[in-house]
DNA sequence: ATGTTGATTTCGTAA
DNA sequence: TTACGAAGTCAACAT
């Protein structure tokens, strides 16, 4: 029996002695329940990198799919965390209440030491929906397949992601004359970055195809920034602007 | 007076009804507490994009400094949010608790809509200390500038972050025979954007010092795929094995 | 499992 | 405020 069909319910203890606390998180692990836990802790982890942090009061998120969270009051990213796929772990060790949080491939340790717990909460729940995004690059694709002269007049769409010996390309075509034209899609404006990866397919493509004329590039995206047009320029590459929704 | 110097503390509210919990969620905005919610809702957001996401249950915290995150029991990343600097405000209105969440510069809103609140805790605690992160970008460009001969024998650091018309070179040097020499450091494996990179920086530096002798690009990380090795020697690029750290 | 790229990336820093 | 690049980036998708 999973989570999902049960009714939705959240059990809270506040103030719990450690031990209790342990219990609560085990059974919450057990259940495939959210767990949250404030209190005061130390938190370590080893892995890609290492960190430290001493004592503070934070929020700690287990999920049911073995991600961790580790949330200070500040700002909008976990201070320190463990993705999905990790086994999760509680027990009271020298008046502290120990998660541990482990991963292998690669190998990272999380551990979470509370000297204090000041609440611990389970929750479960069901979420049959999906999210529904608009105004991302497949939008942005769409748009342009869906009405190619707003790359310019001409333009026939031949591939998309087809594959050079540098990646995948976004679009690939044909413009009014038959060359070729790589078009580098963006969401938004761009930098040098998304540049020197239009350069990378145009120098493969042309390579691979041998092509008699030479391939265009073409960017795509709301707007570049003065360093990117430069290198547009440099490298004889062009830019449309296009954002990815009408609206 | 600000909530970090208070003893901390944690307050819930089970099953409470709307209007109560709405005055939970008011109140903890104005003491500047962590705030969490738990219940049924529909979240819609628009801004730099747009998405809607039907009923379910799910994890909302509001962070004092402005923060969102609407989370769901899947996956590290919240599903909804909004950054920090953020003004919420909360409100009931048919039948419902509605958390909006403004932004401008982008302007952008979270409107988070409760038919069912099973839980609202606010939180207030002390969190003097910073994390102490091991294995950066940073400690591998330490280690090299304390011990240049791990990069090749004979090399000289000038300048860190000097910059070109391409952008900010990690590490410029010369060589044992005078030539110039632009390191470009990642912590970790890298694939072709790498190289891409170091070779704006190369090309860019080339024009620049207009040198009779070409200038070397070094790409220091751990290890490179096998696309980012062609590339690398298809541009004369070269690549040194080194991890952030000794151990 | 690894490789490659997108992301409402976020975050920090410098100009 | 904008630009640029790092990140324990994460997540999706393909090989």
């Amino acid at each position: 029996m999973t989570a999902g069909i049960q009714p939705p319910q959240a059990t809270t203890l506040e103030q719990p002695a450690l031990e209790t606390a342990r219990e609560a998180i085990a059974d919450g692990i057990e259940r495939e329940a959210m767990i949250t836990v404030f209190g005061r802790c130390t938190v370590d982890y080893d892995g890609r990198a290492s960190s430290r942090l001493e004592a503070g009061d934070r929020h700690v998120m287990l999920k049911p799919d073995g991600a961790a969270l580790v949330h200070t009051n500040e700002g909008q990213q976990p201070v320190n965390w463990q993705p999905p796929g990790c086994e999760h772990a509680v027990r009271c060790e020298d008046d502290a209440l120990v998660i541990e949080s482990l991963r292998s491939t690669p190998d990272e340790r999380l551990l979470v030491s509370f000297q204090q717990v000041l609440q611990v909460s389970t929750f479960a729940g069901s979420d049959p929906n999906e999210i529904a995004l608009v105004g991302t690059e497949e939008d942005l694709r769409e748009r342009i397949l869906e009405e190619p002269a707003l790359l310019e007049s001409g333009f026939t769409p031949l591939a998309t992601e087809r594959d050079t010996p540098a990646g995948a390309v976004d679009i690939y075509g044909e413009d009014s004359t038959g060359r070729s034209v790589v078009v580098e899609l963006k969401r938004r404006r761009v930098g040098p970055d998304a540049v020197s990866q239009l350069r990378r397919y145009v120098d493969a493509l042309s390579r691979d195809l041998h092509a008699d004329a030479a391939v265009r590039g073409i960017l795509v995206a709301p707007s570049v920034t003065d360093r990117a047009d430069r290198l547009l320029a440099q490298h004889d590459l062009e830019f449309v602007s296009l954002e990815p929704t009408d609206g």
